[in-house]
DNA sequence: GCAACGGATGTAATAACATAACGTTTTGGA
DNA sequence: TCCAAAACGTTATGTTATTACATCCGTTGC
């Protein structure tokens, strides 16, 4: 499931999709990725929902539910996906993303005391990034 | 902001909406919400989002960003909503809260290192508890 | 080669979630 | 009482996501 980009064979909108994300300075929406590839073929959400589930699937992409977006991820093939956390920032709205084990593992044995057991996390924290804080 | 519930004179929509989520065993959508209380008058989809914005700004009421859903708030006094986490249950749809200071402390201190400054945090688990694992 | 199958695709329609814009009513001080 | 702020009602619209159905295309087994 989650393995370096080249050891995969995308498809042709598979690819489509991937690269406008990867290219992106933020996250970007299911239809502004719609409009920016109207020219190479797209006309419908589907296509770009399909690509993007797969694309959720190999682990080189990831769903920001706070913000309806979906951003290249920037450790394709660290593996431990699960427990990722994002810093949006709300005024240049680009994303830090967090790997950290230690708080994977707080979270998670927080769950099970709470009689829970994980199977996906959402962890997306809202607020400035510095270089905005000092402007 | 963050007040007991007795405390603060809510309006008639907000009465109404925060009594339906109270009463609800698992989140419920805007809509469903709005489908409840057709009866009591209630016509269109701001009625519903505007209580909801302002139970939010109480205390009274989380907003799950994972479900585009919304459950009453288990501890409406404690004051320290900034960092609540949920666990939703994906086979039974119900939530457990969990606030913990050392895991918000934790995260804050992981977006700090990261320089960010944290504003609002949605933490979300999806899985199941251990009545529906059972199962 | 070619039938059969599964995965990917194309397209249209629609469902589900959320807000803009406008005017009116209610409420709570000065 | 008067004013301003907040809440409300209504219509329309914007945004995000999925259902349903037909077709295409590459792989596998014969």
């Amino acid at each position: 499931m989650t393995a370096p980009a080249e050891a995969l064979k995308l498809t042709k909108n598979q690819t489509l999709v991937y690269r406008t994300l990867k290219s992106a300075e933020e996250p970007l929406s299911a239809y502004s990725i719609l409009d920016q590839l109207r020219d190479e073929g797209f006309r419908a959400p589907l296509q770009v929902y399909r690509a993007l589930e797969k694309l959720i699937e190999f682990g080189l992409i990831h769903r920001l539910e706070s913000i309806n977006s979906f951003v290249a991820c920037r450790h394709p093939d660290c593996g431990t996906h699960e427990m990722a956390a994002f810093a949006i920032c709300e005024s240049c709205n680009r994303v830090i993303e967090i790997n950290d084990a230690a708080m994977a593992g707080h979270l998670a044995s927080l769950a099970r005391n709470n009689g829970f057991s994980v199977s996906h996390s959402t962890i997306e924290l809202r607020g400035l990034c510095d270089a905005c804080r000092v402007h």
